[in-house]
DNA sequence: CAATCTATGTTCGACATCGTACATAGCCTG
DNA sequence: CAGGCTATGTACGATGTCGAACATAGATTG
């Protein structure tokens, strides 16, 4: 239904009750797993542009975000940058190290601010050798985000900028859960691989078709059909993925 | 060293005995977990098209190549290919099914024809109940995946046809582990996700910088390193995360 | 050997995006 | 409220790729 939405407040998990949702992944492990892992899980604040983790440098900690949203970016040669994915509530950041490797080729940051739990990799694995429901849900998980990469290799091979700024919008909207957001066309640009002024271009196009609404880094998402409309199938086929997510 | 080249053929896994090459992951294995295994593993001949799971049909198999190469590929709308992964002998094809999904918005065929050994996955499930080696191995693979997946998100907004044209080919070559292998402009052209015209051109190139032979449907790499400079930085980080592997 | 596929070469205008540059205008700060 | 910073609008030619079409030539088959 709601794959990457707000959902009810879990009194269960007492590290998460100050944020406004908790982490879908620990949301739907049973009680006593919980508050067997509660006590090793640390909330911290994410400022915009943190690092969680960087190119090839090893990683400490997996992140399980509550209502903040973390981008994971390539750096290529000539200083050019690509988002590759981006994690929400709905999932952890720090693949690499739940899937046993020290370091990782791309880096990871925070995108929009908010909260998230944090849990050291040592800790993480230790936790692990009991092989409980978390690691079941972090496996499937895993899945629901190689289907995000592979889609975004189709995408941007076929998609056009508008389509693909238009699904990047519907997107970060579905995970911020306000209209409103802030958001540079620079920052935009970046992450879709663009030139600034073709994401201008393409943002005037979905303004004046009222999709959306904007004015220096603060934009509005007004017609949210509308932008689904706009945007890519791709949109839908990673939607449907995260839906079927526990 | 040799992340998609030849290995020493590897006596203690019987199936795999009539290959050219083992299965890098099922080889890595202690014994007596490969003893258990073997039982469940079916050696099958793949042919060139031959499919492996179909896009929303469920995946009743996971196949680790012993000399075929396989390709996971998005088909968009309008029924344009692209190639988003392949998978040869340093890994396994299904990771949906291993990941504990059911079926995938992708579909994987049978790219150069050749054995692999094939494993139910409700076999495989209960196998890693006593969650062994291969289990950690098929983890540790997976990352290297989602690295491979990453980089071609960068790489296709980024990069020139002719780079990528550059990078699959020598990605081909060390996987096929041969100087000359059958190859279609056209096939090429749908794994890209370009026009087979833009082949042709960027083949030229490639031919008459003398790093590449071909004819009708034939091509020979003739210098591999040539071909390396040729391809983006894209190869160099895939490899070097495949080379991780143990 | 002739007929027929099929893979490759090549061309045309069209179009999206690039790289670069400069202009405008909203917002913050002194 | 004036100055400056930063986000956005816009323009230019250059370039890569597209879509479509047609020509050529290697391979296969009757």
């Amino acid at each position: 239904m709601r794959p990457w939405g707000m959902a009810a407040a879990d009194p269960l998990l007492p590290a998460a009750t100050t944020a406004r949702q908790p982490n879908r992944l620990l949301a739907a492990i049973p009680p006593a797993e919980q508050n067997r892992l509660a006590l090793d899980l640390t909330l911290v604040e994410l400022a915009a542009k943190a690092s969680l983790y960087d190119i090839d440098e090893p990683i400490s900690h997996v992140y399980f975000p509550l209502d903040c949203v973390i981008s994971v970016v390539a750096d290529l040669d000539d200083e050019t940058v690509v988002e590759v994915a981006t994690v929400g509530a709905e999932g952890f950041a720090g693949l690499p190290a739940f899937l046993g490797a020290t370091s990782s080729p791309h880096r990871a940051f925070c995108q929009v601010p908010g909260q998230a739990l944090r849990l050291d990799v040592d800790v993480m694995h230790r936790f692990f050798a009991g092989d409980g429901v978390l690691h079941q849900l972090m496996l499937r998980y895993t899945q629901a985000v190689t289907v995000f990469l592979a889609q975004n290799v189709a995408c941007n091979q076929l998609h056009t900028s508008e389509q693909r700024c238009a699904r990047w919008l519907a997107q970060t909207h579905d995970r911020v859960g306000r209209d409103t957001f802030p958001l540079t066309q620079e920052f935009l640009g970046q992450m879709l691989g663009v030139r600034r002024a073709t994401v201008s271009l393409s943002a005037q196009v979905l303004q004046q078709a009222g999709l959306i609404r904007y004015r220096r880094g603060l934009i509005t998402v007004v017609d949210e059909s509308g932008l689904h409309a706009a945007a890519c199938s791709c949109y839908d086929v990673i939607r449907r993925e995260f839906e079927k997510l526990p």
